[in-house]
DNA sequence: CAGAATCCCTTGCGATACTG
DNA sequence: CAGTATCGCAAGGGATTCTG
């Protein structure tokens, strides 16, 4: 379980595999910007780094000018989507019954 | 999705959760040593006092000498089971086809 | 557009020592 | 037993600047 939590971690990361879950393939600054607050090019780049590391996250780069850098979900990617559904579920049931401050 | 995000956030966060879900309710040290790994008395503690905060896990104390002190899942704490045994589930299916280095 | 390079600051956590 | 008090460190991330 330790893997999966680590492999989870980093403020945005969940975040990153969800939009790429529910968007498909998406480009770098249109990822950026699907994040929900404001995230630094640097912390991006360094997450996305590390998740194609990770093997969950596939990076496929158009030698265009200027550069089209597209990321995907690999199968392994998709893996989290079961735990994403989970967070996102119990996320709309607080959400909906009360609206848990904080 | 980032308040579930924040409320699991923590090194042993949701291994805290899970153990208290299998468990039931749990002595300090007890709880302590079912964590995974090396855990200080002071970040267990400082843990436990933010997730009585955020309402996930319910405190009782027994004015005992030595004291007594049990943890448990309040209902809001027992949501978090959906997320724990999804990433579980991932894990386990993880380790069992490949054993998925780092 | 998609980064890489710096700089700097906050946070989380461990180790250790102490207490009612 | 179940903490609290200090100290110190390393990691993560934001802001900013620069580039092919």
């Amino acid at each position: 379980m330790d893997v999966v939590l680590q492999r989870l971690s980093g403020r945005w990361t969940p975040h990153i595999l969800w939009a790429l879950a529910n968007n498909g393939p998406t480009r770098f600054g249109e990822l950026r910007r699907l994040m929900p607050g404001r995230v630094s090019a640097k912390s991006m780049s360094e997450r996305l780094q590390i998740l194609e590391a990770d093997g969950l996250v596939d990076r496929r780069a158009e030698p265009t000018t200027p550069p089209e850098v597209t990321y995907s979900l690999t199968e392994r990617g998709q893996d989290m989507d079961e735990i994403l559904r989970a967070m996102h579920s119990v996320a709309e049931r607080w959400e909906a019954s009360q609206g848990p401050e904080t």
